[in-house]
DNA sequence: CCTCATTTGTCCGTATGTATT
DNA sequence: CAATACATACGGACAAATGAG
């Protein structure tokens, strides 16, 4: 077994074991003490990168990832998620909010003609200080303008409740994964090597049929087991 | 940009053009023709490995993989699926049909005791002749017994149907990704760094609501999108 | 705001091992 | 056996990002 391969099982050993997250590593500092070249451990490290379980950042260190342990050891340990459920989660931090021309692609989705304005929203939702999914949110803005102006915060659902007595209903969904975009990646904090799990839905105006939000949402692939419960 | 994702970036497109699948290439002269350091060429080959574009076989060369054009340019050419429909597939090739102990995990799923012996079926599931899914599927030897001696080829759902009058029906599925095993990678002739979706589903006899197939199947990500749709 | 040490990212060079043809 | 090609490991050098002061 190449040496390489030795180190990263000696490491993956003790993320697994102790799952220490204090000080970031440093290439120089465990080079050193496996007695390897620097190129060598920086291979080692490529393998935990790769398996999720540290992440690199430049000018810091090698940070130990927290949920290794639960992504190695328990898959059980993940969270269930019911779709319906999804978009009320507590924790939301808004990245952007703007309004523009609807896409080809959204305008067909929401029933737009094309050249008319939507408002898209883009936001990461966390649970227990992690970040959980990103979100991208399009909305037609001749229905909600109101959405643009005073949305902030919290479930885009509760405040389309609140706010213009809307009602959302979600016919289906679509469910495919992929590896994330370098963007994206950073927002959840995983390697652009770890999958993510997608899900686009489009929900209606329970009252009027017409739709009223485009979702899309990405999901860690590593926290996240989706649950689809049949009626009967 | 970095040399080596430039690299990478006309290697890319020079794939997706033309994906001429003759002799494999040499890390060597693509180092010399792109005028850098064989070290750098490697890094750049990495990323078009991580994308599944090409293949390295020690001795031999890089292999630029067939599909990649249909991976890169069309998501849109994705099957789509509805989640009650699987296990319908035409061409079905099983790899092996055993029956042992139940683990405890599978034997809490089809509600048997400790010690109950089951049928374990592994099969790979293909469409155009490009494999599609991986499937594991088990069932409780004491109530289908026959499925050990005679089910070989084509839909299980059918042959339950028509040898043992079982009528099977969904209560629900969980639905997440990863990365394949290297087993899996190979059968799905994916790259082991792109993902799969996985839907883990307990069937019941809708006629005596007992389980009797417990099922996991592993899709190749690029081509599928799984759409589950609401009752209403 | 700037400087400086630290740390990762990239690129080069060389050598040796191992698998394939 | 010999030639070819990838895999691994060593070394040095500089660039870019970060954080402390």
């Amino acid at each position: 077994m190449p040496i390489y391969r030795q180190i990263a099982d000696v490491l993956e050993a003790e993320i697994l074991e102790s799952r220490d997250i204090g000080k970031p590593w440093s290439e120089l500092a465990l080079s050193s003490r496996f007695g390897v070249n620097r190129h060598t451990l920086r291979r080692a490290v490529d393998v935990l990168v790769s398996g999720g379980l540290v992440r690199r950042q430049r000018g810091v260190g090698i940070h130990v990832l927290p949920g290794a342990i639960d992504y190695k050891l328990s898959p059980a340990t993940r969270f269930t998620m019911m779709i319906e459920d999804s978009g009320h989660s507590a924790d939301t931090r808004i990245l952007r909010k703007t309004v523009t021309c609807a896409t080809d692609d959204i305008a067909q989705q929401l029933g737009l003609e094309a050249g008319d304005q939507m408002i898209a929203i883009e936001a990461v939702r966390s649970v227990d200080e992690q970040p959980f999914c990103v979100q991208s949110q399009f909305l037609p803005y001749a229905i909600v303008p109101y959405v643009a102006a005073d949305y902030n915060e919290g479930s885009l659902h509760g405040f389309l409740a609140d706010r213009g007595g809307i009602k959302l209903g979600r016919l289906g969904s679509m469910i495919s994964t992929m590896l994330p975009d370098e963007g994206d990646a950073q927002l959840l904090r995983i390697d652009p090597s770890q999958p993510v799990l997608q899900v686009r839905s489009l929900n209606m105006d329970t009252a009027t049929g017409r739709p009223v939000e485009y979702c899309v949402t990405r999901f860690r692939g590593d926290r996240l087991e989706l649950r689809v419960q049949f009626p009967g």
